[in-house]
DNA sequence: TTTGCCTCTGACGTCAATGTCAGGTTTTAG
DNA sequence: CTAAAACCTGACATTGACGTCAGAGGCAAA
């Protein structure tokens, strides 16, 4: 498949693609125009890296990571396997820190809430 | 207090503070020479605008929120409440999407780890 | 009063991921 | 064959929350 259509499967955008690329993020098969060809499994590869954005690593910290995803029969590098396992404690704080965020509104709503019932009389 | 004083009492940068107030996150009294001072309250304000920072909201959504803060007891516009009622489940959502890509996570470094195991014989 | 630190405004720099545009080639549909 | 659509590289623009610097003034201690 090409580029467009990655974007197509993915939902995300052919600039981002050739982004990804050139931060060694993902790789393509180059037709003899220069085009770039992907196989099916890159589909995967993407919505990873997605993810891996959506827990705030960065492009970096992606690209240290993704050994573990690549060649879990391999032999993993171990710098790979323990950056993967800080970052996972650092994504398991961040949430332990969104859901005491969350509890904060929930309290701020149901003031609010209670407020207003009380003025409607 | 300060500028300098509230800054070393919520870990925030003086810069982020004007920053703030030049998002109107924030309020402060001026001396006749124009030096900013705050009450004690403020700090557990700052607190919050870098929560809901964390949280993922921009400087505009934050005071769009503020109203429910700065006033629970008076009557608070529809408005703001909506909104930080749509605020707390686009949060939630990100909650549950965080804690899937800390599964997906915990799986690959299992993987990792069962082949470790394998390979030491 | 001088020293030194804090503060002020205003402006420009940064960083990461992505948008966008230009100018040119390739592929596809009719 | 030809036009439209998709692709290429390279480069500059954007956004948000700051960092940083310049030039000037404020304030407490010695």
């Amino acid at each position: 498949m090409r580029i467009g259509e990655l974007a197509a499967q993915t939902g995300v955008s052919v600039r981002s693609l050739r982004y990804y690329e050139e931060q060694g993020l993902l790789t393509s098969d180059r037709s003899a125009s220069g085009q770039r060809h992907y196989t099916a499994d890159k589909i995967e590869r993407v919505r990873f890296i997605q993810r891996m954005y959506a827990a705030g690593l960065s492009s970096g910290t992606v690209s240290e990571v993704l050994p573990c995803v690549e060649s879990p029969s391999e032999e993993t590098s171990d710098a790979a396997l323990e950056r993967m396992t800080r970052e996972r404690d650092r994504l398991s704080e961040h949430i332990a820190d969104l859901i005491r965020t969350r509890d904060a509104l929930d309290a701020l709503i149901a003031t609010n809430r209670e407020h207003r019932r009380s003025l409607r009389v």
